[in-house]
DNA sequence: TTGTACGCGTTATCAC
DNA sequence: GTGATAACGCGTACAA
């Protein structure tokens, strides 16, 4: 149980502690004779080094970048710099420096500038939403020829390019939803909404829809209809318009899941008409988490943003720091959000 | 924005580090003059200390020690282990040491021989559960005579007793569960039901049962009826008779409320008769998560008794060795899970 | 090829 | 009272 020192080692095995170290790393030459005591007391004890010790000359400042579109446009990011507050200021210490760089999710061109920008600033390693899988490729081969490491948060990209994701589950995130609408409405009619951006959030929302519709067939019935619509969203009043006359298309609907944040703006659309329908989406933004206190939103899948930027960087920082291994994919829990317990997820 | 250190400050102040080091301990004697000086400086500057600095000379091992019923007898505490060993591997460079007690949940005497066992190893802080209130305060008044730091989990103690409390509000918890009974049912007769075994969890079962009816009472309606049922657990049989009794009595329940975590027992019960009664209780043991995922219980509430252990052993470490303060209540997010998102809680 | 000395920031001790 | 210095564990640079 005892800790063994590198002193300790040099000791045992009547070498210099110079010598050890240069078995423990390999680098330099070593002679056999003084290779093999070395390794023979190596074989005997358990040697883990002192990872405080370590990094306790600090002559490498690692510098860590996250790159996130603008909350100023979608509140849905606003707790992700919190996250970056709170590594920084856990890892300091260290050595870990942290800056954000924030893109206009409306502009494919605002994520290229903003990114090749941040590589010209040498990090030792990017935190990004790749929200435009081309484009994101691109940065990430760019990273690689830098020897800048990558990890992506958020949204999906191929494994190719990434050795380190950090999100959710995103089909069967959909499969919850539509665990969630089963358990309220048993039977009937439902809309699914995908409220495109400019931007395009393609293959996310199609991995939800996916999860979602993959629940019902396993279900084995003929007691759900389930539709899908694309909307826009620029002007809440073409906005509004598209949706009820969607819904004038399908008088029947009782249940609505919006695949993205923005289920607010369905339940705003929805006052001009009187209806019961139930409502399922995602996040806990503020307008979201008024409506579902009011009753008018059912459940929320939380995303988690916050928690997916601090675990993106703590891991980051301790792979820099003390070689701690990066999984290559860290799926986080998919947490149902009702009027009752919305408090305690808001941190 | 630059770090300074004390040999930048006695540098400053023209003063050597040893000054500088009494003045801000406040240990042995100092000039007026150079206190002055130093604080002069201290002022102008922000100085942190560096925490790794600080921990790199260990000539203290801070013992910590956690008291909790054995998992042996009641799997919900199974998960415990894991967070112990966790926290031990993160902090055991920092010097600290972590040592797990077990007590029989169904004998008082039990958790308090063992309690008292522990205060003869005399660690420097104990993380347990107070299961039995009256004996619990008793080992915190001891704990506290001795120069024992005292953190709660699970159960809630009173303030007096405990100045730092992890867990989760356990009236909203019962608002919680009541909030997925309705949307599963919208009306109906509920049972809730406790399942007291042995030992008294009266408050915490009181507060489930308190906050679940808060929330129908707020409803304003008379669409629901609600009855309370106290049950034994000793022999299946019995269990099974007087919970089918409790049945015939109330012909009509359509939902169940299980205050605990052996909802699987009355899934069990129930199965001697064909019945469609959603089911709400609590905990991820084995047989619920079994259960879960076969449709026969609908909801479970998440009590994470491994995080509250990982979040308490954390904090107590970090309290140690960084000066960190423990707040003094910590309650946990109220996590509401099905068949479709359990797996990503099993951790 | 190997040993040794130094630095990192803090703290404890010893000498003045 | 106060300043100087060793020690903690590791990496590194340099001298032998």
């Amino acid at each position: 149980m005892k800790k063994y020192t590198i002193k300790d080692i040099a000791q045992l095995a009547g070498v210099s502690k110079g010598t050890v170290d240069r078995v423990l790393h390999k680098r330099g030459k070593v002679s056999e004779i003084a290779l093999e005591k070395v390794t023979k007391i190596l074989n005997e004890i358990e040697y883990k080094p002192n990872p405080i010790a370590k990094n306790l000359k600090i002559n490498k400042i690692y510098k860590l970048a996250v790159i996130l579109p603008d909350a100023q446009k979608d509140s849905y990011w606003e707790p992700c710099s919190g996250a970056i507050k709170e590594v920084e200021n856990e890892f300091q210490h260290f050595g870990i420096e942290i800056n954000k760089f924030v893109f206009d999710a409306s502009e494919t061109s605002s994520f290229l500038e903003t990114s090749l920008n941040v590589i010209t600033t040498k990090p030792d390693a990017i935190l990004m939403v790749p929200l435009f899988q081309k484009e994101a490729k691109e940065i990430v081969t760019k990273c690689n020829i830098n020897n800048i490491k990558v990890s992506v948060f958020n949204n999906y990209i191929d494994s190719n390019y990434s050795n380190n994701f950090i999100g959710q589950d995103l089909y069967q995130s959909g499969r919850v939803a539509a665990k969630l609408m089963d358990m309220v409405l048993k039977k009937g009619t439902i809309g699914i909404v995908h409220i495109d951006e400019d931007y395009q959030n393609a293959t996310h929302l199609q991995e939800k829809e996916k999860g979602f519709r993959s629940y019902f067939n396993s279900l084995n019935t003929l007691d759900y209809d389930i539709t899908t619509i694309h909307l826009n969203y620029k002007k809440s009043e073409s906005f509004n318009n598209s949706l009820l006359s969607f819904l004038d298309k399908n008088p029947n609907i009782n249940g609505i899941f919006v695949t993205i944040s923005k289920s607010y703006v369905v339940v705003e659309a929805l006052k001009e008409r009187a209806s019961d329908i139930a409502i399922v989406g995602y996040d806990l933004v503020k307008k979201n988490i008024d409506y579902l206190k009011q009753g008018e939103i059912d459940f929320l899948i939380h995303q988690k943003p916050k928690q997916q930027v601090y675990m993106g960087l703590s891991y980051l920082a301790e792979y820099f720091l003390f070689d701690k291994e990066i999984p290559s994919q860290l799926l986080l829990p998919l947490d149902i959000v009702t009027s009752e317990n919305v408090d305690g997820y808001l941190m």
